[in-house]
DNA sequence: AATGAATTGATATGTTATATCATATACCTC
DNA sequence: GAGGTATATGATATAACATATCAATTCATT
């Protein structure tokens, strides 16, 4: 049988399922434009500006799109946990560990692109010490270490 | 004597001799106009848009400026590290550490929009040793902890 | 099917940042 | 101090990023 025209970038299974477990959790709506946004920041590779992300659904979808709509999908996922906001290069990207919504942590390379998540939890926690020693109570982290990558700094 | 109108923002002299010798060292020209935007964050004493700079500008000196030209200023203070960007505001101050140019680490209260710098050696450390262990080579490190300052946190 | 809440669409506008090319100023050497 | 070079500024235009408002639609539940 034949398939008619893609409208959702190809979203792989366990990114698929982790969507859906991520928002039935939360007793939040996962649409279909929502997940495609989604699909899309997966499919890309690597983060993707929200114009970007506009220009990719629009070819997608062959319509155009308000940028407002992207920005309010965008605004979704990063409230579930599902994206993530790369705050010092003004992009978005799909967050490896949604369940730490709240820890952003990233080494940026500045050469290649190359994006990698951190996980430390000794750096979690010692944040919130530092925090809490001077009495204040941080809702949101973001950490984003700009330099070379491995690759690039050898090269060099 | 009487003085004409003034044409930068009011610069106590700690600020000055940090800023002219920050630059002496560096070797680098602390002209006029770039002081100016310098004296303009530190009269503020809270963080600025790059626009909301512009108007002070404009107000203080009477006249157009455009943005290319403030943008301009705010690349050179932060190159030589008496001004950083909030990543996570899009806005600039004066950093209170000029010597550690390429460690940003800030508090952020949402709620009163108090700023407080860190300058914790562990936090940078540490920072240091994952970057080191992903054989990442770090050249500028944003830590920007969003949350309720003792003040804010108390009173809610 | 009726209701209320959440989502999307259409349109307009606001905010942040950069490109290009011309002009002026400081610095250095002779 | 004249000339050349690098640096800094100015003028103009445009690109990139983000939000406001109000109307229309969809969804979940009764």
């Amino acid at each position: 049988m034949t398939r008619g025209p893609a409208t959702s970038a190809p979203l792989p299974a366990k990114w698929r399922q982790l969507a859906e477990a991520c928002c039935a959790e939360q007793r939040v709506r996962l649409t279909p434009a929502r997940l495609a946004a989604y699909a899309e920041l997966i499919d890309a590779g690597h983060p993707l500006s929200a114009y970007e992300l506009i220009a990719l659904l629009e070819q997608r979808q062959k319509r155009k799109i308000a940028p407002l709509t992207v920005y309010r999908h965008l605004e979704f996922l990063m409230r579930v946990g599902l994206v993530h906001r790369l705050e010092s290069m003004q992009s978005y990207l799909p967050c490896e560990h949604p369940d730490h919504a709240h820890e952003s942590q990233y080494l940026l390379c500045s050469s290649c692109g190359q994006v990698d998540e951190l996980e430390s939890k000794r750096l979690e926690k010692l944040l919130h010490r530092i925090a809490d020693q001077h009495g204040f109570l941080p809702s949101n982290a973001v950490v984003e270490v700009t330099g070379l990558c491995g690759n690039c700094a050898q090269s060099t």
